[in-house]
RNA sequence: GCGGACGUGGCGAAACCGGUAGACGCAAGGGACUUAAAAUCCCUCGGCCAUUGGCUGUGCGGGUUCGAGUCCCGCCGUCCGCACCA
């Protein structure tokens, strides 16, 4: 056995350095005969790996440790295989956290974030991974956010531009519009003052005239989540409907309404719109307490969650309106704070019966439910409804010409009749098809972001800035001591003449969202440093789509979307060919851990001790001995004080273990929980692989031995085992199942143990010899993108000169795959009573003699004659009686 | 409110298309080595009964099937997202 332990601390380090040398990890990698990377085109095929990318918040955390080994193995591997391959790094740079720490601080956001970036860039490249930094991006950087500031007038040129109002939330006392989180119990998060609903005048990406081509495209994303793309189908929220024009009963005017349900409107018991529809307007104008109840709505916050959880609240217009189908029939018009101007027509038609929320307005205001549906075998005059709705699927019942009709039919019917009814000279009803994407807001009334790139004018309106003026970059004399603005507030900076007509005129003093800067850097990475473009026509050629891109779920929707949207807005705008910016997509659960509550509250990890026996577990303070509560397994948070820092992990254990770890345990979507139990646990296995290859080291043969002719029982045992690891470990990366693919491999580790501890003094024959060095071998290159520096070390232990990094992938001989004797279970009536050998290639009358003849199929048989005999090959063996 | 996901030993999990439930690891218990400890190695490890062996078991209740962790219906529980956090 080997003496010495296996040291990471120098071994880790010193592989780093050799890889960062040869600059192995760079993409077009080619090289010359030294080993040297000379750059240059590559007859490799491309791979692009992408991890998103880290906002610099100061620190990276675990999560980042697995989202980054993820990728990391994914690179690693496919450079084995023989591609080329992309895999960059970035910062996601912008965003309120460096403000904020402006304020607090008085630390420049530019500076707060280019020492967190240092910080953060030294950490990862701690981890070891084979990133290409060459290739590093900030998006704040004026040389980034410049080429921003070109796609969106090229946006805006292409017509994907608009500027119009919407609602924000607005605090009155910091005056500055907050975030949605922000937001606390409808007041301000820093104030405390209530929060207003504001209208602002703002700019839009029109992402929703993509609407139907990004629902559309969800269905080539094969090689995405079905959950991600469930979930993009329900956000792009597609429905068809009908508009239909209500006459109002006492003035000349009309009340639209979207609704994917008119079969129903013989149901209808009131119309309902939103606090800010016109007509709300000019009814308040009257009414003051109308007034103050549209006041209430604005209070209420502008999340969805916000309002459709509010309790469902209305005002009584006292207008009325007419039914399509019955000038007698009045609907009254109430205002309701659940309906969004936002979307359909910002109005609605009641239905009690067969709509939930309907019904519990209505139960408020006593306002009735007819039902109108009749489900299949019911009996109509049964019918009540009192506090469930009924929306599912039947016949009409008292709706006049609709009666008998099945839903979709009355659908159809009413469709057809409104469109040929005429209310003020056009059709009163209208077919719609309508989304729930709502185009993207991506003005901020913030400083740390890309200055949106307009030149406002009394004559001549939103000017674009000359081409020759980008980047428009943010000017560094800016305070934080007052509310608003830095941006807006500054002396000079907004001041320009007017590109038209050079009367003066003032810069747009928004900045883009941040959701803009991550929305293409994916492309930016295939040529980073262009400084007249975003990035070049043949980069992107090369590089894009990216084929694994891999990142947290709580980005499913927005991120995502966004960046089909903007790989479809490039491309209508002259920067780009292609519509999906991500053929493949993982979503990796995240790192949690216990959480401990002492006396004086949350306690860290670092700050216990964990006492177990069989029966309990147990958490005592280091310092004095006080035990502390052991609690629920939580995402980590600093505010729980659940924290591991990667540092402390890789200072005491490698980055192999930390890499190890993150990457085994868990399914790779799934939360992973850390714990040091865990963490010793991987840090053992690192050790065992260092030992292992030592031994099989001395009683291996030479490098480059001939492959022998003959091979022994042991030797024939160990080589399938070999080639069924290899296998096996592969199609689960391939699969993205690292957790299986690192306890495939810890099972060929410990094959490979029960075979050393096979041989004896008098050493081993050749044969053996040379599946000793294949085992070793393929163990290490198969465990090397996990733990990729004791591969290393290991590799060079074996003797090699050139680099594991570099090495090619192992391959499976599929002879060695398969497997002669087959272990069949047998079942007597679905349970198993014995388990038979049978070579794989047995017909059915053998396995059937085989099967029959096992004294527990007997026993179990208990004499009765055989029904059916069923034979699932390589699977198993029924016997029904 | 709307939408989504998940539920298997003490714990994390595995089980490909419906075909041996619990691979691999963690914890625990027992043993070897050691003056001792650490490290390492070996054995046991879902539950109940038992002599060979049997019964039972994948959140709960039904169903389909020769056969269900897996498919269908209905519950229960937990977690996540909801448009200005990134």
């Amino acid at each position: 056995m080997r003496v010495e332990r296996y040291n990471f601390a120098t071994v880790e380090p010193k592989w780093r350095k050799i890889w960062e040398d040869a600059r192995i990890f760079e993409a077009g990698a080619t090289f010359d005969g030294d080993g040297r990377n000379i750059g240059g085109a590559s007859e490799k095929p491309k791979y692009y790996v992408l991890e998103m990318f880290p906002y610099p918040s100061g620190r990276i955390h675990m999560g980042h440790v697995r989202n980054y080994s993820m990728g990391d193995v994914i690179a690693r591997f496919m450079r084995a295989k023989g591609a080329d391959v992309l895999h960059p790094m970035g910062w996601d740079a912008f965003g309120l956290p460096a403000e904020n720490a402006a304020m607090q601080g008085k630390r420049h956001p530019a500076e707060w974030t280019y020492a967190n970036i240092a910080a953060m860039r030294a950490q990862l490249k701690s981890l070891g991974l084979s990133l290409d930094w060459s290739r590093e991006i900030a998006t704040c950087d004026p040389a980034y956010y410049g080429r921003q500031q070109q796609l969106f007038l090229d946006f805006l040129r292409a017509g994907i531009v608009d500027r119009k109002q919407s609602k924000v939330n607005w605090d009155p006392v910091d005056h500055t519009v907050l975030a949605n989180e922000q937001v606390i119990d409808g007041r301000g998060w820093r104030s405390g003052a209530l929060v207003e609903q504001r209208d602002l005048t703002q700019w839009f990406f029109k992402i929703a005239n993509y609407s139907e081509d990004l629902l559309k495209g969800l269905e080539t994303l094969e090689r995405w989540p079905d959950k991600v793309r469930l979930m993009q189908h329900n956000w792009i929220g597609r429905s068809e409907g009908l508009l239909v024009r209500f006459e109002m009963a006492e003035s000349s005017g009309e009340v639209e309404v979207f609704t994917t349900r008119p079969d129903t409107l013989f149901g209808a018991k009131f119309l309902a719109i939103a606090a800010d529809h016109p007509l709300a307007h000019s009814v308040a104008e009257k009414n003051p307490a109308l007034k103050a109840f549209i006041d209430e709505c604005h209070h209420m916050g502008t999340s969805v969650a916000a309002i459709e959880t509010a309790e469902k609240k209305g005002f009584d217009t006292d207008l009325k309106v007419r039914h399509p189908f019955d000038e007698n029939w009045l609907l009254p018009v109430y205002v309701a704070n659940f309906v969004l101007m936002d979307y359909g027509a910002g109005a609605i038609f009641g239905c009690p019966a067969h709509d939930q929320r309907d019904l519990d307005f209505s139960n408020r205001y006593g306002l009735g439910a007819t039902p109108v549906v009749c489900p299949e075998g019911a009996e109509p005059a049964s019918l009540v409804v009192t506090d469930a709705a009924f929306e599912g699927e039947g016949r009409l019942i008292n709706s006049g010409f609709l009666d008998g009709l099945t839903v979709a039919q009355a659908k159809e019917a009413v469709a057809a009749r409104l469109e040929k009814t005429d209310l003020f000279g056009a059709p009163q009803g209208k077919r719609k098809v309508n989304y729930k994407l709502r185009d993207w807001g991506v003005s901020r009334q913030r400083y740390w972001g890309c200055p949106i790139p307009i030149i406002h004018c009394e004559a001549c309106g939103a000017v674009p800035a000359p081409s020759s003026d980008l980047p428009v970059t943010l000017p560094e004399d800016v305070t934080f001591d007052q509310p608003g603005n830095p941006l807006d507030r500054h002396p000079t900076w907004k001041h320009v003449p007017c590109p038209q007509c050079g009367k003066p005129a003032r810069r747009e003093t928004d900045t883009m969202d941040t959701f803009v800067d991550s929305s293409w850097y994916y492309a930016r990475f295939t040529d980073p440093h262009n400084a007249q473009e975003p990035a070049a026509r043949e980069a992107m050629r090369r590089w894009l789509p990216v084929d694994q891109y891999i990142g947290g779920i709580e980005h499913a929707i927005l991120h995502l979307l966004y960046s089909r949207f903007f790989a479809r807005a490039m491309r209508d705008s002259g920067h780009g060919e292609l519509a999906e910016p991500f053929s493949g997509l993982f979503t990796q659960g995240m790192v949690v851990h216990e959480t401990y509550k002492g006396p004086e509250g949350w306690v860290s990890p670092s700050e216990i001790r964990i006492e177990t026996n069989d029966k309990s577990r147990r958490a005592f303070m280091i310092d004095d001995g006080a035990e502390v509560v052991i609690g629920p397994i939580e995402k980590m948070s600093k505010s729980k004080k659940n924290t591991v820092d990667p540092d402390d992990i890789i200072a005491s254990y490698g980055a192999d273990t930390a890499r190890l770890f993150v990457l085994s345990d868990s399914p790779p979507d799934r939360d992973v929980i850390w714990s040091d139990e865990g963490a010793q646990g991987a840090w053992r296995f690192v050790q065992r692989l260092w030992r292992l290859t030592g031994e099989a080291g001395r009683v291996a043969a030479p490098m480059g031995a001939p492959v022998p002719a003959q091979f022994g029982e042991a030797a024939r045992k160990l080589r399938q085992a070999t080639h069924r690891a290899i296998a096996q470990v592969t199609e689960n990366i391939e699969r993205l199942r690292f957790n299986s693919a690192i306890a495939r491999i810890r099972e060929f580790a410990n094959e490979l143990t029960a075979a050393l501890d096979e041989v004896t003094e008098e050493g081993v024959a050749a044969d053996l010899a040379f599946v000793f060095r294949e085992a070793a071998e393929s163990l290490i290159l198969l465990v090397a993108p996990m733990t990729p520096h004791v591969a290393e070390e290991c590799w060079a232990d074996l003797g090699h000169e050139d680099l594991a990094a570099r090495a090619p992938w192992p391959v499976a001989d599929p002879t060695l795959v398969a497997q002669e004797l087959i272990s069949l279970p047998v079942q007597v009536n679905g349970k198993k009573r014995a388990e038979i050998l049978v070579p794989h290639d047995a017909d059915e009358e053998a396995v059937r003699a085989e099967a029959l003849a096992q004294e527990g199929v007997q026993r179990a048989l208990e004499g009765r004659p055989v029904k059916k005999f069923i034979l699932v090959p390589k699977r198993i063996v029924n016997v029904v009686v």
